[in-house]
RNA sequence: GGGUGUGUAGCUCAGGUGGUUAGAGCGUUACGUUGACAUCGUAAAGGUCGCAAGUUCGAGUCUUGCCACUCCCACCA
């Protein structure tokens, strides 16, 4: 007996822990089934469930059971990254608790603590993942800073840096002075605010009374000035190209210098240069050889390289200073509001300053040549198609990829140093050692680089990093590289994909993944993204705690066509949530009739038409389930499967089982009954990727298993399809249609049986209503259909398929609520008679629409005109009244 | 400045290659019968398909222009 609703509070945990027992997560490399493997986005370990992991697990959730279920051999691959940045910040704000910072510990202390809360607090998103019932090869699960992946980390730098594509370069870099460490051009978030132009005076060298007015919005940085450019067009400064002018308060001349970045348009023409701490000036300052200064520390407070009264300000306050000063000389010429926008670290929001350091870069011409390459000629698919102009363009532009970071989590850089400051870049100090007594032609103390690596280096690695590499012989390696498809979501295109991209065809020489699946942001209910400011976050875990993880799966997948954004909140989940409880009711109506596939059915040999029309219908349904689901059209998919289940196996199909069931026919009701629950099986298959766990529990509990349902076979009914039944069927479901409309709109009360009338029906009609007299009577309340060759004084009429049906009601018509129902009625077809009566007197519309569009039109306008006669007589006859 | 989307019912969205009277879900309104389900059923109302031209016998669908909004990238002395 099944319970009165699902629970999943308690059903899924067990459900999820059967599949578990059962081993149906993990990949089976010996099964000699075709191969289809996923990578999971590795979410961070510091991380929790988000929306946004629910839905890209969810969809992924989706392929890899649809696939199983469709015969291949699944490795959906696991992991966590073990995500640098915010890692270490979690764990330097648990020290700050008890008043500690990481340097009172020291490195190595520090990095074990973050380790001990890895082991402890650490990916709880995995149990989480499985509350959402990610089908995963669990015991596969992956870390970024696992032996194995650390090693492929290892091996991957040392290659490049021995390709020449990794290297050592002092440039400005986007510092963030909070962490103390670059991060890379993607972690820099620009923000539009109004700041202030100021404009001051700069003396011109031995030209007393000769000023050149500069401008500029970071007055603080005045003190890295190594030059003035102008325009070498510019009349006002041609003279003093090759002069000095005065930098005021320090009095250092700098030179003049003819520059492209000057543009005699902007400002005054003028722009002081800071080669030290703003990109464009260091371009400048490299093309004219100018001292780079810097007037920075770690901390962005002004350094030793100012004056003492300044040092160890903030930039700020010496903003400020600056100002006051050059007022006091009297070089201040004014200030206007300049529109601007600032830049601010991701994870910090602290103002990101151009500082000049030592950092390691990858050359990404070639490798990012490659990457763009094999999107451009098809190797990989892009869904939607156009993210790969997003792609396209970001690979065409490609920087220079700064991937050190000064923090203490993380891959540590494979280099050392010796005494001479030469490097040796090897996977372990043992091989650095050799190498540098190699060098020196004897042992020599080295040092090691401190820099560890952005996280997105090992994550580039992920595909194959995974999968044993760099071990080539790894079965997983041979057998599930490259992945079938990369599912994520476009935000993290640049930082992940196009990186794994570039690392996958360098290393292995080949794509990562074939194809890409793209879906959009999670939003809340109104459209808005979700954020902490605005408090408007809805957590998924909590979602599945009031709703099922099956409810909160099919509101996401529902609305994820590919790249569109995804609306989430409480009504949508309780949406699925009814269709869940549906979906079980409809298997108590089984289970309460007593709905078994008997052992000699088959669905070949049915014989009632509502039994074919099912079939059929189950088939149409599940060949555009599967058509959606390849094309990761999951909206459809799961609008599809909806509208199945409700729609037609709820609404139509077990309400035409119910005559039959109370009938009797002894023979209609056992292929009835084992219609039925064939059909239900089917059901709970089509569903399976989307709701697993309800589908799961009701093939449980619904009849003797040989194995779980996500272990069985993908519905595949087609050759059983019959138009010409379900033909029939459709035909009598709209005249039950058409009967109930006129009741409702005739407020013949919903218990009422009522007679029917039918006149000027077909041969054929009659057999179809002589077949299906049962159904109809049942479904419409009818209780008596005849057939007349006059027509009913005294009855409403509706005209269906040119059959004029009337339910008499003796006097107990409202008159002229008929007329106004039949007036509505007419109002419609002749706005649709009258437009196409004028389209088949257009002779250039005859003369040139192909034949099959104007022999339609003519067939329904025909049809029109019928109607529009017998619903003009039933008008006229009620009239007289 | 470059790029990319979007604009269809109150809301959220579907609407290959132009062709009957433009659809769904939710919401709204009315009415609720029998024995899966009120987390339900039946029915109805609701749209000049952003605007304007153009191509065409015919445009929600194609072209051009315009308007509004989203997102991404770059620049900003």
């Amino acid at each position: 007996m099944l319970d009165k609703q699902f629970n999943p509070a308690t059903a899924e945990a067990e459900i999820f822990k059967k599949w578990q027992q059962n081993n149906l997560f993990a990949a089976q490399p010996q099964s000699g089934k075709p191969a289809f493997s996923i990578i999971i986005p590795p979410p961070n370990v510091t991380g929790v469930l988000h929306m946004g992991h629910a839905l890209d697990n969810s969809i992924q959730d989706v392929l890899c059971r649809y696939k199983r279920m469709k015969g291949f051999d699944v490795l959906w691959q696991p992991g966590m990254d073990h995500a640098g940045i915010a890692t270490q910040v979690v764990v330097e704000k648990l020290l700050a608790k008890e008043g500690k910072s990481r340097h009172d510990f020291g490195r190595e202390k520090f990095i074990e603590k973050v380790w001990e809360w890895k082991e402890k607090s650490g990916g709880q998103i995995i149990n989480q993942l499985k509350a959402l019932g990610a089908s995963c090869d669990w015991d596969r699960t992956r870390f970024t800073m696992d032996e194995g992946l650390s090693a492929a980390v290892r091996k991957i730098f040392v290659k490049m840096f021995k390709d020449g594509l990794i290297y050592k370069d002092k440039r400005l870099v986007n510092w963030d002075s909070k962490l103390q460490t670059a991060v890379s051009d993607l972690e820099v978030i620009q923000k539009e605010t109004v700041g202030t132009m100021w404009y001051m005076n700069y003396p011109v060298e031995n030209e007393p009374g000769r000023f050149i007015t500069v401008a500029t919005t970071r007055p603080e940085t005045f003190f890295g000035d190594t030059a003035v450019a102008v325009s070498a067009e510019d009349e006002r400064y041609k003279d003093i190209i090759g002069k000095n002018v005065i930098l005021p308060i320090v009095n250092r001349p700098i030179p003049v210098v003819a520059d492209e970045h000057a543009d005699p348009e902007k400002g005054t023409g003028a722009v002081k240069i800071t080669p030290a701490h703003d990109f464009n000036d260091f371009e400048v300052g490299r093309r004219h050889n100018l001292p780079m200064i810097n007037i920075l520390d770690v901390n962005a407070r002004l350094n030793e390289n100012v004056p003492a009264e300044f040092q160890g300000m903030d930039t700020m306050t010496a903003r400020m200073k600056v100002l006051e000063r050059i007022k006091e000389l009297g070089l201040y010429v004014k200030e206007e509001p300049n529109p601007m926008t600032i830049p601010y670290g991701d994870r910090t929001g602290v103002v990101i300053e151009p500082y000049l350091t030592d950092q390691w870069f990858v050359d990404t011409k070639e490798i990012g040549r490659r990457a763009l390459e094999a999107v451009e000629d098809g190797q990989v698919k892009m869904y939607p198609e156009n993210m790969k102009n997003t792609y396209y363009e970001w690979m065409r532009n490609l920087q220079p990829w700064c991937i050190s970071r000064q923090l203490w989590w993380g891959h540590q850089v494979p280099v050392w140093y010796g005494p001479d400051g030469h490097i040796f870049c090897e996977e372990t100090e043992l091989e650095a050692k050799i190498e540098a007594t190699k060098h020196y032609g004897e042992e020599t103390v080295l040092r090691r680089d401190s820099d560890v690596l952005d996280t997105w280096f090992s994550s580039g690695l992920w595909a194959f990093s995974t999968m044993g590499w760099p071990n080539e012989n790894d079965e997983y390696l041979k057998r599930y590289y490259p992945t079938s498809v990369l599912v994520t979501g476009f935000d993290i295109i640049f930082f992940w994909v196009a990186r794994m991209m570039m690392m996958s065809l360098y290393a292995m020489e080949e794509i990562p993944f074939k194809e890409i699946c793209f879906h959009g942001l999670v939003r809340d209910e109104k459209g808005q993204k979700m954020s902490k400011s605005k408090n408007n976050g809805i957590d998924p875990l909590e979602m599945i705690a009031k709703y099922g993880a099956d409810a909160l799966r099919m509101s996401l997948l529902v609305q994820a066509g590919t790249g569109r954004d995804v609306l989430i909140g409480d009504s949508r989940v309780e949406a699925y949530r009814n269709f869940a409880t549906k979906l079980w009711n409809s298997a108590k109506f089984c289970e309460m009739n007593d709905c078994k596939v008997a052992e000699d059915y088959h669905p070949a040999g049915v014989k009632l038409p509502m039994n074919a029309w099912i079939i059929t219908k189950l088939s149409e349904a599940e060949k555009e389930i599967s058509n959606a689901i390849e094309t990761y059209s999951f909206n459809d998919a799961t609008q599809t499967a909806y509208h199945f289940v409700w729609g037609v196996f709820c609404d139509w199909y077990l309400e035409m089982a119910k005559p039959v069931f109370y009938g009797d026919s002894e023979t209609a009701k056992k292929e009835t009954r084992s219609t039925m629950a064939f059909v239900f099986d089917k059901i709970l298959g089509l569903l399976h990727p989307f709701m697993p766990f309800i589908t799961e529990e009701l093939w449980d509990k619904t009849a003797e298993r040989s194995e779980m349902l996500m272990a069985s076979n993908w519905p595949n009914v087609a050759e059983y399809e019959n138009a010409v039944e379900t033909r029939k069927v459709d035909w009598a479901i709209n005249m039950v249609s058409a009967i109930r409309s006129v009741r409702s709109e005739m407020n013949i009360s919903a218990g009422a049986k009522i007679k029917i009338r039918i006149q000027e029906a077909t041969d054929e009609q009659r057999g179809l209503i002589g077949e299906f007299t049962q159904m109809i009577s049942f479904l419409s309340r009818v209780e008596e259909i005849d057939f007349v060759t006059e027509p009913l004084k005294g009855a409403v009429s509706t005209v269906y398929d040119g059959m004029i049906i009337m339910i008499p009601l003796e006097g107990l018509i409202d008159v002229d609520k008929e007329k106004m129902r039949l007036t509505k009625e007419m109002d419609a077809l002749s706005g649709f008679i009258e437009r196409t009566l004028g389209q088949l007197a257009n002779e250039a519309f005859v003369s040139k629409a192909p034949e099959k569009v104007i022999n339609d039109k003519r067939a329904s306008l025909a049809e029109a005109q019928d109607s529009m006669k017998k619903l003009q007589e039933a008008f006229d006859r009620i009239a007289g009244l």
